[in-house]
Formats: C-alpha cells, sequence, structure tokens
DNA sequence: AAAAATATTTAGATTTGTCTAAAAATATTT
DNA sequence: AAATATTTTTAGACAAATCTAAATATTTTT
C-alpha cells in the first residue's frame, strides 16, 4: 500500500484526531489540516476506497484497522527523527516538529528500523508521547493532566499537550521540561491557577491554560 | 526560491549531465529522469521562468548561476545522507543511494548543516564523491579512469561512474571499495580488459565496461 | 414540528506534473 | 540540395490535490 505525502498526512491526523473522540468529523480535520472541508470530504473518499477508513458520509470517520496500522507507522518515524534531531543533532525540542513532518514520509522500512536502533530503541520521544515499536505496539503512559493532579504528590513532566511555538517558549521561560519534578501546592478557585513547586527551584504559578497542555506522571 | 520534489529532480539532473557535455539535451534529460521528451520540455520552460536554467529552445539547457547554486545544495544533502546511512546507520554502500534520493529533499538548512557537523564535516561521500560545503564550494579530486591509468601505477579506488544496483554488485563479488589499492598488469588490445593486481589479493580481470565505471587517485 | 443554523457533500474550476500523438525544427544521408 | 531521419516542441488529455460556490443533510433552536 503505497500513499501519496497528503494522504498520510490525513491518516496521521484521523488517528490523533480520533484518540479524544472516537470518530472525527469533516470539519476537524479540515481544521487541523489546513485544507477545506470539500477537500476533506475528496480524499475521506478515496482513502476509503483504498479499505484505510470507515466512513458514512454526513456520520464522521474512523481508521480501519489497516489504517490504523499505517497510522502507527507514520507515528512512529516521526517521533523516531524528533529523537534524532534532539538526541543526535542538538536541536532544541521546540525545534523538531516541522522538520519530522518532513522526514516522517521516508519511506524506506530499512532506514526506520536501523535509525531505531542506532538510537537504542528510545520508548518516548522529546515530548515525552510514546513511540511505537516495528509491529506498531506502542505503550501508553499512565499520564495525568497537571489540572488533574492531586495537590502534594509528586509528579514528573512527561509530555506536552501541543507543539506551539508559544506553548514551548512559555515553557523555555518558566524552565520546565519534560522531566521537571514538581508537586502541586495550592488550586486557585477563582482561575482555576495552580501554585507549583517546581524541585530544585522555587515555586511558580501556572494559569490554567497552561496546566491543560501539561501532562504528568506521578512518581 | 521554493522548489517542488520533481523541479529539484530535473536541476539536480541537468547538473550532473552538463558535468560531461556543457550543454544538455531534451533527450538526455527525458531519458535520465525517466520521462517523456514532451514532459521536459513542459518543466524547462517553467524553470526558465524561475530563472534557474538558460534554455535556447532546440539548442539545449546550461544552468543558470543561481540554478548552479540549488544543485549543489541538492547534491550536498544527497552526499550528506549517504554518509550518515553508511558511516552512522551501516548501510552499504550499494544499499543508501535510493534513500538519499528521498532524503535530499528534506528543506530544513540546519539540518543539513548539523548533520554535516554530526558526521565530522566529510569531504566525499561513501562512492568516493567530493560534497559540496555549506557556501556550494566542491573540491574536485584528481581521479582518473581506470582506463587511463598507466600500468605499474599505484593507485587507489576513489568513486565510480554510477550507483547501478548491478554495479555495485559486481564490485562486491570483485571485493573492490573505495579505498582499495591496486596497479594496472597489462592492457590486453583484443577487448580493452585489465589485468590487475590488487594489493593485498591476487590479480584479477577487469572487463572495459568495469574499468570505465571505476576511478583511482594515483597514490 | 417548523424554522434557522450548521455541517457536509456535490459541481465545476485550477494547478502541477505527467502522458500520447501530431507538428515543426534540426541533423544526417543520399 | 533534396530527401530522410532524428530531435524537440506543441496540442490536447488525464490524474492528484486543492479551491469556491451551490446544494443537501443534519442538528439546534424556537
Ligand atoms: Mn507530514
Ligand atoms: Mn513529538
Ligand atoms: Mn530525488
Ligand atoms: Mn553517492
Amino acid at each position: 500500500m503505497h500513499l501519496s505525502i497528503s494522504e498520510e498526512n490525513y491518516i496521521k491526523a484521523i488517528f490523533h484526531l480520533q484518540e479524544a473522540d472516537g470518530t472525527v468529523s469533516t470539519n476537524q480535520l479540515a481544521a487541523n489540516i489546513h485544507t477545506k472541508p470539500a477537500s476533506v470530504t475528496d480524499m475521506l473518499k478515496k482513502l476509503t476506497a483504498k479499505r484505510l477508513l470507515l466512513y458514512k458520509p454526513y456520520q464522521g470517520v474512523r481508521l480501519s484497522s489497516e489504517g490504523r496500522k499505517l497510522a502507527l507507522e507514520i507515528v512512529r518515524k516521526h517521533r523516531l527523527w524528533e529523537s534524532f534531531l534532539v538526541d543526535k543533532l542538538q536541536f532544541g525540542w521546540d525545534e523538531v516538529h516541522e522538520v519530522a513532518e518532513e522526514l516522517e514520509h521516508i519511506s524506506s522500512k530499512k532506514l526506520v528500523d536501523k535509525l531505531d536502533q542506532f538510537l537504542g530503541n528510545p520508548k518516548f520521544d522529546p515530548h515525552g508521547d510514546p513511540i511505537p515499536d516495528s509491529n506498531g505496539v506502542m505503550h501508553a503512559i499512565r499520564q495525568v493532566n497537571l489540572l488533574d493532579l492531586k495537590p502534594h504528590t509528586k509528579a514528573e513532566v512527561c509530555s506536552v499537550g501541543s507543539q506551539s511555538p508559544e506553548l514551548l517558549e512559555l515553557l523555555k521561560h518558566k524552565q520546565i521540561l519534560i522531566g521537571t519534578r514538581l508537586e502541586v501546592q495550592h488550586k486557585f478557585e477563582f482561575d482555576h491557577s495552580l501554585e507549583i513547586q517546581v524541585e530544585g527551584k522555587g515555586k511558580i504559578n501556572i494559569s490554567q491554560q497552561l496546566a491543560q497542555a501539561l501532562f504528568v506522571k506521578i512518581i
């Protein structure tokens, strides 16, 4: 099954969007992929004909098992390349997403597996997201949104909810990285902001919007 | 100047073909790029409009200085990725060309320069071809075709004239690599074949066709 | 249960890169 | 210098991926 770069981008977007809702709407997909709904409908028909999607007109779309398998291959490549860029080429973790968006479409299976090996078979990418293995098995880590973390519980930042440059800039400024250890001190009802104790640093305040974008694992 | 993958492939092909003749014909290009002459004419017009080519209908084409600059960037990426695959990922030097054909189109300038640095700024790729630096400067090595090597002169294989799998298979079988040292013992007038003394090995025979595909530097 | 609003699909056009077949230009042979 | 062969360009078609505008289906509000 050979897919074009566009087709791969659609498959990957559906994969990510359906994590949340189970099923993905035409408009959601159009917004995510920066195209118009009419274009999405065309592509959904094409990918359905290739048996990669389960699609009922007007009723949204999901990946077929074949589609899911392909999506996992693309996600695997994306996250391995991100790891390569950060671990080997000294990119910042906030600079790698765009480049990986291109590299994920390189098709050589051998390349991916050799790269995986070269990197020491990493389990998580620089943003803390899990990397599927060569069989498409991806172990989800137990991670909790920072908003849902119980106060006075030690936890470690393990992923971020978006790769927007604005978010990453803010994290850089607050010196919050993947692996940063912290503990919620207070939750403020008024604006849902948090006071956080960062290990080795002082107390800082985090807005609701920022907390929502941070995922931690309890340690 | 943003180019599509197709446009980049044309620019690169013209670069390689004009090394020999100075000017490149429509048919030559069509054969090289596995497309039809009519398609080539269309693309030549488009790239000429972008000021990357010097093209007179019916009279062949050359790269403009702008086109040459872009070609060198693509060649740089191709050869750096080949070096990466061989040096870091343990690919055989006969397996890398196709993958590099895809990787050469990744656009990040930062990626290329970081990769160059990561590899230790190599001057030659696994086939012995010189790698342009980030300013597009490429130092040609003084290399001689094996057919033109004077008998009883020690030399070292430093590049091959094609990356065809058939050629590379033959070289593997004869245990000839980049860096192999050898000396011509006899030249046979009848079929222009050569008897070669390979350092550390015995004498072997090499056909005219094979000798033509091998370039050596005198040591 | 209508009416209104929203979401989705269809229809028709556009761009890019390719093709085949035919026409025109150039090169080679007689 | 014609005639012939070869090369190159033009003309017209097509598939992929996108768009806008219009039609249709679904959902929400009244
Ligand atoms: Mn992508
Ligand atoms: Mn990531
Ligand atoms: Mn290429
Ligand atoms: Mn090479």
